[in-house]
This record gives structure tokens, sequence and C-alpha cells, in this order.
DNA sequence: CGGACTTTGTGCATGCGTTCACAAATGGCT
DNA sequence: AGCCATTTGTGAACGCATGCACAAAGTCCG
């Protein structure tokens, strides 16, 4: 174990965390999740094949996955289930508590700030907002509403780090630009609209309409695989089927 | 023109939807969000540029992502916005209506099912579902709310084809099954769970709690680097930093 | 104590997706 | 009619992520 060593030592470690690909952070993630379940059931060891069964990716991903985060397994054994939890904790930045705001208290908004203190505690909602003043003053989920005028006022005095905006579209960009203005640099968009942010400000988006569209495509994909299918069968019998017929199986 | 000649011919415009990545699939989505705007804004002609930039991608991605879908722009003049929101619709296969079911109805599948005629038309959610006694038969936005158990029947019987899990973890996978076991083969799920399908099924994941540890992620990132900054600066003037000092900006 | 077995960590090849850069095509202007 | 400006469509290079396959490392058992 080295001493301080400076130089290599810690700002290798850190510069290891933007090493790492953005899919893998995401999985990352999902490991963390299933190695807490593991380790709520008191489990205390998994091999990589174990838990990328459970995470349900390939083992040699997984591997590298982790690997990016540094070496905490012993071969021939697997890994010990409370240090990967801390150690991906550390890399995910859930050691420190990141304070959420939630813009737009409609259904979507109502449904995240109940959500209380996050799925995977460590993302406590500290502020909520909305333009209808029937609902500011009002606890909701035990948290008061304040109006979307106040947003960069309230997110710079709280040092909000993440803001959620879950308003109808026109008003997206609008909201965006305040908690930006309030300081917040890491933005999870639900309203269907591209933000335009600048460069130091990270977005995630979750498009619920892009998401039904990607598997109404599939669906589609297969109605016309079943198609190009039954045309194939029919040709060995004489080509009798319709361009647009269906099939049904 | 080459007969029957067996693959290419018909195969080959169905096969071409096999090929378009799925990355360039939620894209045309997105596209064709952009475009819908348009066209109702009256414009009826768009540039890749202008397309490209409305939709925050590069423009040179776009049009290779328009080029899966067939040669629809002219040379020297762009696109025309109607052509374009056609050939898209019938890439994603939203010509035909898919119907949606919601199961749990929480805060999440309140919010689901008051979406109505989900976004950009063509998702009519026409089945509930929910363990609570308290919420059967009782209306959520205008849809009757049915038990559970009875997913496989009425999934069957009203042809569903996605199924939407917003369910508390526990119950999704066996949601899961019985929606499966209904004849639904897409499935968007906002449990946090990896959920095990028949490679039949098509399952797309939304998760919340992911989404935020990956900004946080970018968080500590970011704090990470400030430091390294903050070291390669201190080091200048005699290294007096500790390692584990926070910088606050 | 040594050998066999297990499992990690990773170099390497493969494939996919993104980006560049340009030829081909088209409309408008003189 | 011919040329120029513009913009598409795509071949090719690049880069990243995935998956394979194996050496290194460690455990367990006899």
């Amino acid at each position: 174990m080295p001493a301080i060593e400076d130089g290599p030592s810690v700002p290798a470690a850190r510069e290891r965390a933007r090493a790492i690909p953005e899919a893998a952070v995401a999985r990352l993630a999902v490991y963390l999740r299933v190695l807490s379940a593991m380790s709520e059931q008191g489990v205390s060891s998994v091999s990589s094949e174990e838990l990328s069964a459970a995470a349900g990716v390939n083992s040699a991903k997984l591997r590298k996955d982790l690997s990016y985060i540094g070496s905490y397994g012993t071969r021939g054994v697997g890994y010990e289930v409370g240090v990967l939890v801390d150690q991906i904790e550390r890399t995910l930045g859930l050691t420190r508590k990141h304070s959420v705001a939630v813009v737009g208290i409609g259904n979507l908004g109502h449904a995240l700030a109940n959500y209380g203190g996050f799925p995977g505690r460590g993302f406590p909602v500290t502020a909520l907002f909305d333009v209808d003043p029937d609902l500011i003053g009002i606890p909701v989920g035990g948290i008061p509403v304040h109006h979307i005028d106040d947003i960069t006022a309230v997110c710079a005095e709280r040092e909000i780090s993440i803001g959620v905006i879950a308003t109808p579209p026109p008003a997206a960009q609008a909201v965006c630009d305040r908690l930006v203005q309030g300081g917040v640099e890491c933005i999870l968009n639900f309203a269907p609209v591209v933000l335009q942010v600048p460069d130091t400000v990270e977005v995630r988006k979750v498009d619920l309409a892009v998401e039904l569209q990607v598997l109404s495509f599939h669906v589609a994909r297969r109605a016309d695989q079943a198609q190009v299918d039954a045309m194939a069968d029919a040709r060995e019998d004489g080509d009798r089927t319709g361009i647009d017929g269906m099939v049904v199986r």
C-alpha cells in the first residue's frame, strides 16, 4: 500500500473517472442496485458470473466495467459485495447527497415528488416548483411548492445540484434557463423538447413518446418479418399471397 | 429488374427496416416531433442543416439517419416536411395504432394514464391494471381499472401490443410474465428490475435511479476535475492542499 | 507443500455507429 | 442553354464498445 506519493496516486484515481464510458456508468448503477439487494439478503460474496446474470449482461462486460473502477476482486473467489457497493457508490459520487429540484407538479411531477428519498437513497428532493397559484405553498410529499419565478434564487441558495423538468413542452426551455442561472449543472428532462444549454451543463432526457415509438418500430419490424417469412413459404406453393396480406400467428 | 430471384426484391425493402440502427430509430422519433411542429407552423420545406440544428444533432448524422428510410430529399433544396413525416411514421409503424396497457396505477401510472392519447398521437391507452381493490372499476383518465389477474385475458382479447409496467419492483416480474402470456411482445419497464423475458419480447427500460446516478457521476467528475485543477495550481506554490480537501467554487 | 481448479483482469479482434469529405444531382440565374 | 450555388446521399476512415479467449493470481484439497 503506497503512502501518499502525490503525483500519480490521487489524480490517477480521479482521472480514471473521466475514462469510464458513459454506457458503463449506467450499468454500474444497475450493478449497484443488484448488489445492494444481495447485501440486504446477507450475501457477502459474488462471482462475475452470478452478478452478470442478475444484471442481465455478459460476464466479460461486467468484469471490464468493474475494472474501470479498480481491481477489487479476488481471483478464484469473486467479489466482496460490501466492497463493491462502496466503490461503486464512491465512483458514482453517491457519498455526497445531491439535492434535487422538481419543476412542474403535474401528474408526473407528483409522482417524482412522492418518490421521496428517491429509489436507492441519496437523492433528497428538496424543492418543488410550479406556475399554478393553487399549488403554491401547499406541500406535496411533505415539500412546499414554490413559484417558478423563484427557481434561480432557491436553487442558488440551497445548492441544488440536479434539476428535473416535468413541465409541459412550451415551458421547458425557460425553466431550464432559470435552473442553469441558479447554478444547476445537471438536468433530467422529461419534456419532449430539445433543450439548449451551455456545454458546462449535462442534460439527460427521458422521452416517453420516443420510447413508445421505438417499441412501435419493433412491432412493425416483427410484422414485416412475419410477412416476409409468409411470402417465402407461399413462394414454395405458387406465390398466392397478396403483398399487403397480414399474417396473424 | 430481377424477377423473383429470392433475396433482394421485396425483402430488400423490408430488410432495410432491420438494418436501421437502434440509435437511429430513436433519433427518427425526435425528428418526427420536430417535423410535426414545423408542419403545424406551415413550414413545408427544410434543409438537413436546419432540421439537425432543431433536433440537436450533427447534420451528417441526420442525413444518414434519413437515408436509412430512403431518399426523399431534393439536392440543392432540402426535404419536404410532409413527405418526411409520412415516411418516418411509416417506418416507425405509426400508421397502425398500438394499444397500450398500463399496469400499476400509482403516481406514475396515473401520470401515464392521464397522458391520454400519448404525446404525438397513435398510442391509445386502452387498459389499466392494479392490485388495489379500491381502485378497481373506478375509471382513471376515462379508462376503467382491472385487476392484474385479468391481464392475460384482457391483453389477448384487445390485442394489446405494448405493455407498460409501473408497479413496485417486487411485482414487476410477475406482471411481465402475464403480459407476455397475453401476447404482448413489447414492454416498457419503469420498475427498477431486470426483467427476464423470452427473446421474442422486446423490453425497453426507463430507470429513474440510474438516470439520477449517471448525473451524480457527472457532478462528481466535475468536482474531481476542479480539485485536480486546484491541486495543479497549489503545487505551483508549495502543495499545501489536503488530499481530501473539497474545492468549492 | 504442491497441484489442480476456479475466477479475475485484460489484450485483441470484431462490429457498429459516428463523422468527414466529396461526388452527384438539382434549381435558379444570366 | 449553360453555369454556379446549394444541398443531398454515401463511401471511407475513425473511434468506441462489445465479446472472446487466455494468462495471471489465488484458493482449496489431498
